[in-house]
This record gives structure tokens, C-alpha cells and sequence, in this order.
DNA sequence: CCGAATTTTCAAAAAATATTGAAAGTTTAT
DNA sequence: ATAAACTTTCAATATTTTTTGAAAATTCGG
């Protein structure tokens, strides 16, 4: 396979991958393109290797910043600016464990702690059985949550070890 | 605050979390739905409460089912079917950890394969990220995929001391 | 086998989401 | 201060996804 053809399919999965987390197909295909350019590139590389808009550019670029994963280049002698991003893969899945924790995780949690107080007769079946349903998330959740703030701050070398150690 | 508000505040949220990985929020609602349910329930329940049309509430549930979360229930003496989901948090989440692993981590592992294997000289920079890329995601999802088959296979109590130990 | 009860399908409609492109805004070199 | 280069915004449009509901299919008791 030649290096072109190579490059669309992994633009092309990596974007199809993303929908299936709640991550737009022009985003991840941009992050897709940066993670195999050696060097930065402009919004108008992107626009013309993927073939879309200069606001949507605009826009997916903007928000993969958001998310940490791309910064903004400066290039002393160059008017426009420069995109790249983060290439270490072990930062990559780190940075989107720590946003989705903070935007989903930790609401989820504050949630359940409010309905596990939920007023009625614990004897009622359905009274017991939302509390215990509720309780269980919960406790899975917060436990989730520890282990994802341990595993942020870990290296990914001491990481995989570790988790060699447990899971062999 | 009253259980009629809880369970709408947990059906609502568990929908809205949902639609941030790639499950449609009415799938996600009938899940939370049977979960807080003591016993199981018809489609004319589902469609009640959640007021949601037939084709939609039979199209979800049969999702459901595909998923591994939910299972008809046969009831003696009852002509309609009675739908129930698992209970067991720990086990929901290794269901649906299975089935995403297998749906979207192996595809992508298999393609990442073929894709390391582009032709071209390694001494060109384009060529050289190419391959460190795809090589560096490759192995961060085949560490991944071990991990979770491991996981899918423990038990709760084993996973969580075993956690415990090294994200301490 | 009949017909009522129930489930399933799927084309059409509605809703949600993503994309465009032109205009407005900003920055920079001279 | 000006104008060209560049970036950002956002209303309109297009696309994708979800939902509906009525018709078709299936199941089951008698």
C-alpha cells in the first residue's frame, strides 16, 4: 500500500471511530491528519487535504485545542498559523480521559449523590430498588473515577507494568 | 425530593450521558428505565412511561438485547412479552466493554496491521511519522485489548482489590 | 383454521447535528 | 493610517440520525 492511499484510510477509520464516541467525523479526521504530519500545518493544508470548509476547519481546530490536543504553532516569518498535534499516543489517551472524567464522569457522580437520597419507604420494592441501582453506579463510578486520576498522573511505562502485573 | 422526580432526573441524565458514547438516547432511557425497575416490563409500559411510539420502543429494545443488557422475560399465564435488564452493574459494564471492544477495538487493530505495512522509504519524514504513528497506537490498543479481556473475565471484588493495590 | 392479540418492519416525517460560505473582525507590514 | 492577509462568526443549508405510525407478519387460544 502506497503511503497516500494509507494515509486516507487512516484519515477515513479514524473519523468513523470517532463517531462512535461522540466525537464529530471532522474533528477526529483533523486530529487523524496532524498525528501523521511531521510538520505543522495551516488551516488551508487541512481544508485542501480533506476537502472541507474554511469555518468548519475553523471550528474542529478550534475545538481539538479545547480538548488539549492540538496547540498553535508560531513560525518566526510566517503570517499564518501553524497547527500540530500532541504525537505522544500515551498523552493523547491521558488528555481525553481527563476532559471526558471532568465533563462527564464527575456531573454523573454529583447526580447519583443527589438521588441516592431520594425520600419514600425503603420496605416499597421500587423505593429499594432505584436506591440500590443508584448506589451500585455509584460506587462503580467513584471507584472510576480514582483509578482515572491515578492513571492521568502515571507514566506510560510504569503503567503498562503495572498493569502487567495484574492482569498476566 | 419524591421518587416520581428521581427516576425522571435518572432516565433523562442516563440518556443524556448515552448520547456522549455513541448510544441513542432513547436506548440509553429504556436501559435506565428497566433498570430501576423492580420487575420486568412490557412494551406497552416502555412506551408509556417513556412516551415513545411502538416502532421506536420495539427497535430499542431489540438493541438492547443484541447488546447483551436487557433479556425477555416469559411469563406464564401472560400472552405479551416482559423485557428485564441485568441488575448487576459490574456485570453491565463488562457486557458492554465486550461488545464495544469487539465491535471497534479490533477492527481498528486490524487495520492498523495493514496499515504499519505501508510501502516507502523509512528515511522519509512523512513515511517515518506515518509508521511511528500507526506503530504507537498499535500498541497502545493491543495492551488495551489485553487488559480488558482480562477484565472482562474478573470479578468485581478481585477488580477493584486489584486496583486498589497499584492506584493506591 | 380463524381471528384477535401482539410484535416487527420500514417508508416517510421530524429532529438533531454538521457544514458551508460570505461577511465581519482582527492582525500586521509598510 | 491603510490595505492586504488572515481568522472568526453565524445564519442558511445540507446531511445524518432518530422517531413515528400504519401495514405486514407472527403467534396463539379456541
Amino acid at each position: 500500500m502506497k503511503l497516500i492511499e494509507a494515509k486516507q484510510q487512516f484519515i477515513s477509520s479514524w473519523g468513523a471511530f470517532g463517531t462512535h464516541w461522540g466525537i464529530n467525523r471532522t474533528m477526529a479526521q483533523i486530529h487523524a491528519l496532524l498525528l501523521i504530519s511531521p510538520d505543522p500545518l495551516t488551516q488551508d493544508d487541512i481544508m485542501e487535504e480533506l476537502n472541507i470548509s474554511r469555518g468548519n476547519t475553523n471550528m474542529n481546530i478550534r475545538e481539538l485545542i479545547n480538548w488539549g490536543l492540538v496547540e498553535r504553532i508560531f513560525i518566526p516569518g510566517e503570517r499564518k498559523e501553524f497547527f500540530s498535534a500532541e504525537k505522544d499516543i500515551w498523552k493523547v489517551v491521558k488528555q481525553i480521559v481527563k476532559e471526558r472524567k471532568k465533563r462527564e464522569l464527575e456531573p454523573m457522580l454529583q447526580l447519583l449523590d443527589k438521588l441516592e437520597a431520594v425520600e419514600g419507604d425503603k420496605k416499597d420494592k421500587h423505593v429499594k430498588n432505584f436506591v440500590d441501582t443508584v448506589s451500585s453506579i455509584k460506587k462503580l463510578g467513584k471507584q472510576a473515577d480514582k483509578t482515572l486520576d491515578t492513571m492521568i498522573k502515571a507514566e506510560e511505562t510504569w503503567f503498562v507494568s503495572a498493569l502487567m502485573k495484574i492482569f498476566k
